[in-house]
RNA sequence: ACCGAAAUGGCGGAACUGGUAGACGCGCUGGACUCAAAAUCCAGUAACCUUUAAAGUUGUGUGGGUUCGAGUCCCACUUUCGGUACCA
């Protein structure tokens, strides 16, 4: 009898559907164990290999916690507000409203052909309004909360107007302390307009003016990821830096706390390190230059204060407000044109290009606090505007990027930490004493450093600072297709919120999505909805992604709730997610940004629990194969070459397009090509290339020239699989093939949870073998069920207990690879001794129900069970079959084994070494050598050193 | 460039706190069954040298170091992957 994986697998997905198998009820008299997947995008590409490797462990571990009597909350739902469908829509003219129902259905439908027991009465969808309507809702409480650094917590806005108006801002506790001062009959004499400008200043969801990539040829604003050499991905068009207002939460007033309550997670310490440095919280000081022939102060940010008496020259962000009155008539030209260099380059690139500095000088000059010299100030890319205060003082004796700017335009380099004694160290360290630097000569880096902090202080030029390279979070998005912001503004540009019982405000229905215009976002374009009334315009930007991926974890714990967000009762219950999977690339975005808003609604005492996410597990990423290949820029008509022909361009003049994996010849390999029928096939896919010019080693051809012979070599990749590489593998393909089952051991025995690898199905036979083989002992040759009903025997006991205490052990370390090798072990231990013993089977079976739930339903069944095999008990070792009490001893001598020693486990050290001098073969061995030691390692080995 | 991770046979990977490197699976080779193939079962499989065998030598990305002993710890590098704030 063969195992049919259909019939099985149709049998007992109806089953568990029908008898609503993975119905979570909030029983709160049951203990409970919240495991969570991070939810997907559902992308019209559908799921790929790669998603269910998170979600097929969560499974197990759902499954096995639930075995164990646990009340598992195990939900699944869509992040569907998001770009892509956006897009699609202006390309295609499909709403993304009918576009994402599509591919939420299409992922519905993968997800439960893996057998994953998600209780789908709990989905959380984050454009459905009765979900964002309490994405609004929070955002709402941000927008009426600031930050009261006493308390440590939000605190109601009311409260710091009420404030305010009796006390002003001097002696507030609100975040941020470093604003404009003013007095209670000054805020009191402020009209709307201004009060709501310094209450923009406080709130947690505030607006500012940021930058944005403006694109005008395609009208709208593009993600870096968009951009390529900073033209657009999309047609190689111009981008640039646009200041526009647009809303953010002010994050960083929770810096502290998110960096402190790190410590309390159960998270790999990469991942936590990864979060601190994202943070990165330094130490230093705030200093004010005065700017000659200028009532203006120069703001500054440094960590080695010490070093002041080295400022060669100041450097400003090419961005900062003060750019245009700091330059002179005279570089007026260069500092221009400067700026327009730099506008045309991507964050990245300013980040990555280390080689070539750039620069040029404002004509202005600072004066130093102590010495009174003049310090010139330039303008270079190396200075970012979102850091600090957008501003450093250049030291280049001691820091390597200043040093490289003074190198180049040759500034003043002034040598201030005497490192003559430590001849090897970078220019950065802090080891040496002062000198050159008046009155902290002479001192260690650390003592000048405090000096420095406490005379700025009292000559009121600068002060102690903390500075975190975390900004404030941009949450404006023009676009159509997110979360409409419940905001009105009036004819003089103040904000106004809706009110809370006017939610949801819903995003309005556009028949046909196009971009928008001025940078606004495509919302301009619904007229009636922009005008909710005469004289007043609604916010026509729309939250971003991570919005509504920032609480429905809360969701899930009471999803249908219509008065609040989750009662009270169920997020108590429910508390935090006690595992959670998912991809490290949401490592820093998604994971700070859900930590800050679960610790905004715990100061409301929304929620009980100060962090989320107690363990975290990061899957690694199935990688796909990306096929490439090279076109020449600026041809007409455009010309591909074969990789082949690479050599005879600079890299710079070529560029990658990835094609669909289907048309590739031996993908993956150094002969992977489009042949003739390939190179069809492409033109077909993208007809804007059907006038292209195709060039190998034998030639350059039209496409209706190309000969059998012709081959366009591809360069391949392993990278992200994904819609815009070609290159997705429908999980489906493999489960018709092979059953889910098998797909599910097969993706979790492919390698370490953690670990990245790409995809290939090569070893599929061997996990697809080991379920027949198991499942075949059940039956005799005629396909009756065939079991001894026998007690075990002692080896066979001693075969399952082994298994389940690995077993065990690896699913508490997520280690599901060695643990599937455990199973194939047992399975081949047993049928080695021909057991079929029906006692020994159930409990493998038992054993094995998480991994493989289909099959084992099944046998189940056939072993008479009542009910589903997912609601009995998981088997635990019984130490009693696993004791032996001797071991394998090897005994080495120098290292180099020599003996095999069956010993009693349980002799202590001094025993076996008396033991071993005893030995007559042993003896020969070291007969003339004096002894240096015996090494003992227990359940190891004897090492004699001789 | 910065932050984080990874590198072990032909391939995916195993090796708990330093202690017999290569478990388990794929692939390959040989054999059994078969008219044959598929399926299944059995055996072998890091490389090298000599070879009947036994034994020996070298081996965990590169170069150093610590240790009786290093895949594992330390230092310096190389390559690949993820992130770098508007992809999700």
């Amino acid at each position: 009898m063969d195992y049919n994986h259909k019939e099985i697998e149709d049998k007992w997905r109806t089953y568990w559907f029908d008898k609503k198998i993975n119905k979570v009820e909030n029983d709160f008299t049951k203990p409970k164990y919240y495991v969570l997947d991070m939810f997907p995008y559902p992308s019209g590409s559908g799921l790929h290999v790669g998603h269910p490797l998170g979600y097929i462990a969560s499974d197990i571990i759902a499954r096995h916690k639930k075995m164990q009597g646990f009340n598992v909350l195990h939900p699944m739902g869509f992040d569907a507000f998001g770009l892509p469908a956006e897009q699609y829509a202006i390309q295609t003219g499909i709403h993304p409203i009918d576009s994402t129902k599509i591919n939420m259905q299409r992922y519905r439908d993968q997800l439960n052909n893996i057998g994953l027991n998600y209780d789908w009465s709990r989905e959380v969808i984050t454009c459905e309004p009765k979900y964002y309507k309490w994405t609004q809702w929070i955002f709402l409480k941000l927008f009426n909360h600031y930050y009261n650094l006493e308390s440590q917590k939000a605190e109601p806005i009311e409260e710091l107007i009420k404030y305010f108006s009796s006390n002003g801002n001097t002696n507030s506790n609100a975040y941020p302390k470093d604003l404009e001062l003013f007095t209670a009959e000054e805020w009191n004499a402020m009209n709307a307009v201004q009060k709501d400008h310094v209450l923009m200043n406080y709130r947690l969801a505030y607006r500012k003016k940021s930058y944005v990539n403006w694109c005008e040829a395609l009208g709208t604003v593009l993600a870096n990821d968009e951009i390529k050499d900073g033209v657009s991905e999309r047609g190689g068009h111009a981008v640039e830096k646009k200041a526009m207002m647009q809303w953010a939460l002010r994050i960083t007033a929770y810096c502290d706390r998110l960096l402190n309550d790190l410590q309390s997670l159960d998270w790999s310490d990469s991942m936590k390190n990864m979060q601190r440095n994202w943070i990165g919280k330094s130490s230093g000081a705030q200093l004010f230059f005065d700017i000659d022939n200028s009532t203006n102060k120069l703001e500054i940010f440094t960590t080695r204060p010490d070093t002041i008496f080295g400022v060669g020259f100041m450097v400003i962000a090419p961005e900062h407000e003060f750019v245009n009155t700091l330059t002179t008539a005279e570089q007026q030209k260069v500092v221009e044109d400067y700026k327009e260099y730099v506008a045309s380059r991507s964050d990245l690139d300013r980040l990555a290009e280390t080689k070539s500095v750039t620069g040029v000088f404002t004509g202005s000059y600072c004066i130093h606090p102590f010495t009174k010299e003049k310090i010139p100030i330039w303008i270079s890319e190396y200075v970012l505007i979102d850091y600090g205060t957008g501003a450093i003082m250049g030291v280049p004796a001691h820091d390597s990027r200043d040093l490289a700017f003074a190198n180049k335009f040759g500034l003043n380099i002034i040598q201030v930490v005497d490192q003559s004694e430590f001849p090897n160290v970078e220019p950065e360290s802090k080891q040496g004493k002062l000198i050159n630097s008046d009155f902290i000569n002479g001192l260690d880096v650390q003592d000048a450093i405090e000096k420095v902090i406490v005379k700025i202080t009292k000559e009121k030029i600068g002060h102690r600072k903390n500075q975190y390279r975390m900004r404030d979070a941009n949450f404006s998005r023009q676009r159509y297709w997110g979360e409409p912001f419940p905001i009105y503004y009036d004819n003089e540009e103040v904000c106004h919120s809706i009110s809370e019982n006017e939610l949801p405000l819903l995003l309005p229905y556009i028949e046909k999505i196009s971009t928008g215009t001025e940078g606004k976002s495509p919302l301009i374009h619904a007229t009636e909805w922009a005008k909710p009334k005469p004289g007043y315009s609604r916010e026509l930007d729309t939250m971003p992604g991570y919005a509504g991926s920032s609480w429905y974890f809360l969701r899930f714990m009471d999803p249908d709730n219509e008065s609040s967000f989750a009662s009270k009762e169920a997020l108590d219950y429910w508390g935090e997610v006690d595992l959670y999977i998912g991809g490290t690339e949401h490592a820093v975005g998604h994971l700070m940004y859900a930590r800050f808003w679960h610790k905004f609604l715990f100061d409301l005492k929304y929620v009980s629990t100060i962090e989320p996410f107690m363990r975290l597990v990061n899957q690694g990423m199935i990688q796909g194969i990306i096929e490439n290949i090279l076109l020449v820029k600026e041809t007409s008509p455009t010309q591909f070459i074969s990789a082949s022909l690479r050599k005879n361009y600079r890299e710079d003049q070529l560029a990658y397009i990835p094609v669909h994996l289907g048309f590739v010849k031996n993908a993956n390999s150094p002969e992977s090509q489009l042949d003739k029928g390939g190179v069809h096939e492409f033109v077909k896919w993208k007809p804007d290339y059907a006038e292209s010019i195709f060039t190998d080693e034998t030639g350059s051809y039209k496409l209706d020239e190309l000969n059998n012979n012709f081959s366009l070599k591809t360069i391949s990749e392993v990278g992200k699989m994904s819609k815009r590489y070609h290159n997705v593998v429908n999980p489906d393909e493999v489960v018709a093939e092979y059953g889910a089952d098998v797909f599910r051991m097969y993706e979790m025995f492919l390698g370490p949870l953690e670990d990245s690898k790409p995809w290939d199905t090569k070893g599929i036979t061997g996990v697809s073998g080991f379920l027949r083989k198991y499942y075949r002992m059940f039956f005799d040759e005629q396909s009756n069920i065939a079991l001894s009903e026998e007690s075990p025997s002692k080896e066979e006991l001693k075969i399952l207990h082994t298994c389940i205490k690995k077993v065990n052990e690896d699913i508490k370390n997520l280690s599901f690879n060695t643990c599937i090798s455990s199973f194939m072990i047992c399975v081949n231990e047993l049928r080695r001794l021909n057991s079929n013993n029906k006692i020994i089977l159930s409990q493998l079976n038992l054993l094995l129900a998480p991994f493989a739930p289909f099959i084992t339903e099944e046998l189940f069944n056939v072993l008479g069970g009542k009910g589903s095999v997912h609601q009995e008990s998981y088997p635990f070792a019984d130490e009693r079959y696993l004791i032996t009490d001797e071991v394998n001893y090897p005994v080495s001598v120098n290292g180099k084994k020599r003996y095999e020693w069956l010993v009693s486990k349980n002799k202590t050290q001094t025993e076996l070494e008396s033991e071993v001098l005893q030995i007559e073969e042993i003896k020969k061995w070291i007969q003339d050598s004096p002894i240096k030691k015996i090494i003992f390692v227990p359940g190891r080995m004897i090492n004699i050193v001789i």
